[in-house]
DNA sequence: TCCGAACCGTACCGTACGGTACAGAATTCG
DNA sequence: CGAATTCTGTACCGTACGGTACGGTTCGGA
């Protein structure tokens, strides 16, 4: 949240130019990231860069953020949930969080943020964890607390709950891609696991269908 | 199968030593993997290591078939179960998965991996993929298939349910662990969730408590 | 119009690393 | 024992790449 708002107006728009330059290249895996192809991508100069992010791994940081800052989805509005918009908006958590981790730029990220963590410096791995992993968990805890509070969901440990919910939606797609492997995600496809994972998630977590008190109205 | 005992009697024993000496260093992350490190701690030469490896990423391949080649556990049998049986059985597997991805050896080997695929040649990936995701399916498969012939379980897509078991198993370990993140994976914890898992498998699988034939016994 | 700041493009430097060459030790085999 | 083979250790080569230096250009402000 802050940290989105931070990382929009942390730099120019010719900065942010470059960071969308350092994107391309590594989406594109073909050529390796360079400072010299990112600079002759960006039509900037190397030592702009080195001012600009101090060294590689500050570009690739900001790169990072950069990244984050604009994948926010907004979030969902949680007041007077009823059954039906409960699941619909854990599928749409589901279908969103599929179609980020298929995309070419969260694999290539995060790629980099693996490679990094097992090269010591873990700050790149830690950064991309805390925007994909750790950000989503934040999101969608106040969406299952609420869906207890109303009735619909019954667990103990939120935290745990997510986790669960994170598994039965991404299951071996991340791995798989991470690792190379071709996984055709198309939209439907997306769609249609995110359902099934959704329904697993009410088997498991759904609350007895009891009748609701009817709190508060009258 | 196959595969491992190929991967066992495919080098000497000097040879076996050399991708030990590779497996260390990718455990111990500090220091880089390269072959004038590996033939250091081999006390070997680099002209020997080519020769018997092509390259480097001959090299890294071998380590990988090789590590392969010795992970392998026991198959289950799977005849005759009862629900105990076929309970303990899925929770052996996912204690055993658990614990593998938990693994320095496993974390080093999926980075190296990953970070191949990024670099365009993605054989490497492809081979812990095979080794690693495709082949505990493999291994799994056969037990689920047995379940549901005893009647134990109900699914239609043994691919899918496998997928689902994997997801309820793995949630965000593999991924959290592989970003950096410290993540205490002691004994007990992996057991706990291995038990979890398997509950939770249980009642998104489990047949409906009907009187099951007895098939055979007269 | 002039000045200075920011920036581009390119050239350059040092180092790390994959791969090769070679001399000498160890080992095998007749 | 002697010849051939295999291996070790080290030195060496070429290249790729991170980082720096610098001349030339653009551009905003006085």
């Amino acid at each position: 949240m802050g940290e989105a708002a931070a990382a929009l107006d942390e730099w120019t728009e010719r900065q942010k130019d470059v960071l969308d330059a350092v994107l391309d290249l590594l989406v594109t895996g073909g050529d390796a990231v360079t400072t010299a192809a990112i600079a002759r991508k960006a039509n900037c100069s190397k030592e702009t860069l080195y001012k600009w992010f101090g060294d590689r791994d500050g570009l690739l940081a900001a790169t990072v953020r950069w990244q984050a800052s604009r994948v926010r989805a907004g979030n969902f509005d949680a007041q007077h949930l009823d059954a039906s918009q409960l699941r619909e908006s854990l599928e749409a958590f589901a279908i969103n969080w599929l179609t980020v981790i298929s995309s070419r730029t969260s694999i290539a990220l995060n790629r980099v943020g693996i490679s990094h963590a097992g090269s010591g410096k873990s700050s790149l791995g830690r950064m991309v964890l805390a925007n994909g992993r750790f950000a989503i968990g934040e999101r969608l805890k106040p969406l299952l607390e609420a869906g207890r509070a109303n009735g619909l969901l019954a667990f103990d440990d939120t935290e745990a709950t997510f986790r669960t919910f994170f598994g039965l939606v991404g299951r071996d797609v991340q791995i798989r891609l991470l690792l190379g492997d071709r996984l055709e995600t198309t939209e439907a496809e997306i769609a249609r696991d995110a359902a099934r994972a959704t329904q697993q998630f009410f088997a498991l977590y759904g609350a007895p269908q009891t009748q609701k008190p009817l709190q508060g109205r009258i």
